[in-house]
DNA sequence: TGCACATTTATTGTATACAATTTAGATTGT
DNA sequence: ACAATCTAAATTGTATACAATAAATGTGCA
C-alpha cells in the first residue's frame, strides 16, 4: 500500500537499518493504521517471526522501534502489545497535533508546488474511492497519509517525524474512541486546505489546519473504554 | 549524576525494558550531554559491550534506542556513531524547540508548586556551582536538565518526550556550533523564567521561554564544523 | 467448594556462534 | 612512486540455544 516515497520517510520514522527489520515495522505499522490490528493485541515474538519468516532477533528490533514510536507497548517479561492510548494520552496527542501541524501547514503553503498539489489530490481521491468501496480501514489510513504528506512537503524533517508519530498514534485513538459514523466531515477540511495551499495562503492554511484538528479532537468520545475481556463471558453465556 | 526521578523520565524517553539496556542508554546519553563523547565518535558494539560487561545483544538494543532519540546514527554494516547534526538539522531543532517549549512553559506556570520551584532552583544553583568549578560539561548538562524538568512539571508526557529528545540533540548542536565563551547569558533567562513561574504568570513564562530559545538559536555559529577523536574507554569508564 | 501453594508451560531476556559485509593492508603491475 | 586489485582482518547482521521470569495448571488441605 505505501509507495516508495512513503517507505523512505517511514524509514526515518523508525530509524532501523533497512532490510527485514524495516519490513516488519512497515507491515505492523500498516496493519495498525488500517485497523486490522486492534489496540491491546499481543504481538508475540515467535508468532510475528513465524509469519514473516524472520528470527526473533529481527522481530525484537522491529517491536522496539514500534514501541519507540508509541504504537506498541513493551512490558518487561510479558511482551509487546499494540498500544492502548489512555484518554489522557489521547488528549495530549491531539493537543500536540493542534500545536505542531498548523505550523507545518503554514510552511507547506509557502513551498508547495503543482506536483505536490497533485500528490495530495491523489490522496483525497483515493480516500473517496476507499469510502465508496466501504473499506473504512483504508480510508482512515489515507486520511492520515494526507497529513503526513503535508509534513513531507514542508520538508522539515524534525517536525515531520513528530507529526508522523502523532498521526500513527491518532489512528489507535480513533480505533478506540471514535464515535461519529461519518468521516465525511474531514473531506471538507481537506478540500479547504487544498485551496489554501494552491493559493499559497499561509495564514489560511494554518487556521484551517488548526480548526480541522480541533474538530477531530472534539469528534472523539473520550469518556469510557469498552473492555473486551468481559464480553467473552457475555458472548459465551448467551450462546 | 541523574537522580532517580530523572531516570524514570529517561526510561520513558528511550522506551527500553529496564535493566542493563536502560543503563547503557543512560550512560551514553549522559556522556553525550556532558560533552565527553564528541559528535562523530564511533560506538563499536564490541567496545561498548566490553566496557559495560554486557553482550552485544544488549548494547545493540541500547544503540538503536539512542538512534531513535536522534543521539546516534546507525549506518548499515558500518555501525553506530554519535550523531553529527547538520546545520540544517540544527536550525530545525531550535525552531521546533521555539514552537513547543514556550507552550510547555505556559502549562508549567499554571500548575507549578512550591516544591517544583525548589527543584528548579536546585538546578540553577548546581549549574552555578559547576560553572564556578570550571566543569563546563556538567554545567551544560544541568542547563539542559532545567528545561527538561520544566517539561516534567507541566506533566504533559507527549510534549515532554519531544522536548527531552530535542534538548538532548541540542547538546550535540552546542558541542559542534557554540561560539560564545560565556554561558552566562542563559542564567538571566532562567531567573526571569523562575520569577514568572513563581507568580503563575503564564503569558510571561511563554514569552520569556520563546525569546530565550531564540537567543540560544542566534548564539550558535551555524557555519562550519570541527572534528576530534578520543578513546572510547577513557571517556565512558568514568561515567 | 475455596484458597494457598507447588509444578508445569510458555514467553521473554541474554549470550554466543556463524554468515555477510565493509575496511584496511599488502601485493602487483605500470 | 602511484594506482588498482586482491586478500585478510575486523565489524556488523542474523540465527539459535540457553537462562530467567511470569502465567497457567494442577494438587492438597481446610
Amino acid at each position: 500500500m505505501p509507495d516508495r516515497k512513503d517507505a523512505r520517510h517511514l524509514h526515518d520514522l523508525f530509524q532501523v537499518p533497512p532490510g527485514r527489520t524495516l519490513d516488519i515495522c512497515l507491515k505492523i505499522h500498516g496493519a495498525i493504521l488500517e485497523h486490522r490490528l486492534a489496540p491491546g493485541t499481543k504481538l508475540s515474538e515467535d508468532e510475528v517471526g513465524e509469519i514473516y519468516g524472520a528470527s526473533r532477533t529481527v522481530v525484537r528490533a522491529a517491536l522496539q522501534a514500534l514501541a519507540h514510536t508509541g504504537l506498541v507497548t513493551i512490558e518487561k517479561n510479558r511482551g509487546a502489545f499494540v498500544a492502548k492510548p489512555s484518554i489522557r494520552e489521547a488528549h495530549e496527542i491531539f493537543e500536540a497535533r493542534a500545536l505542531i501541524e498548523p505550523r507545518v501547514a503554514r510552511m507547506t503553503a509557502k513551498s508547495i508546488t503543482e506536483k505536490d498539489l497533485d500528490r495530495l489530490q491523489a490522496h483525497i481521491d483515493a480516500e473517496h474511492q476507499a469510502l465508496h468501496d466501504g473499506d473504512m480501514g483504508k480510508a482512515l489510513f489515507l486520511s492520515g497519509a494526507f497529513h503526513t504528506t503535508i509534513a513531507d512537503i514542508a520538508d522539515q524533517q524534525v517536525l515531520a517525524r513528530m507529526v508522523r508519530s502523532l498521526i500513527s498514534r491518532s489512528s489507535l485513538i480513533i480505533a478506540m474512541y471514535w464515535q461519529r459514523a461519518d468521516t465525511a466531515c474531514e473531506s471538507h477540511s481537506h478540500h479547504a486546505l487544498m485551496k489554501a495551499f494552491a493559493e499559497h495562503d499561509s495564514d489560511a492554511a494554518e487556521d484551517i489546519q488548526k480548526s480541522h484538528l480541533i474538530d477531530l479532537h472534539s469528534g472523539l468520545n473520550l469518556v469510557e473504554v469498552r473492555q473486551q475481556h468481559d464480553s467473552l463471558k457475555d458472548i459465551l453465556r448467551t450462546g
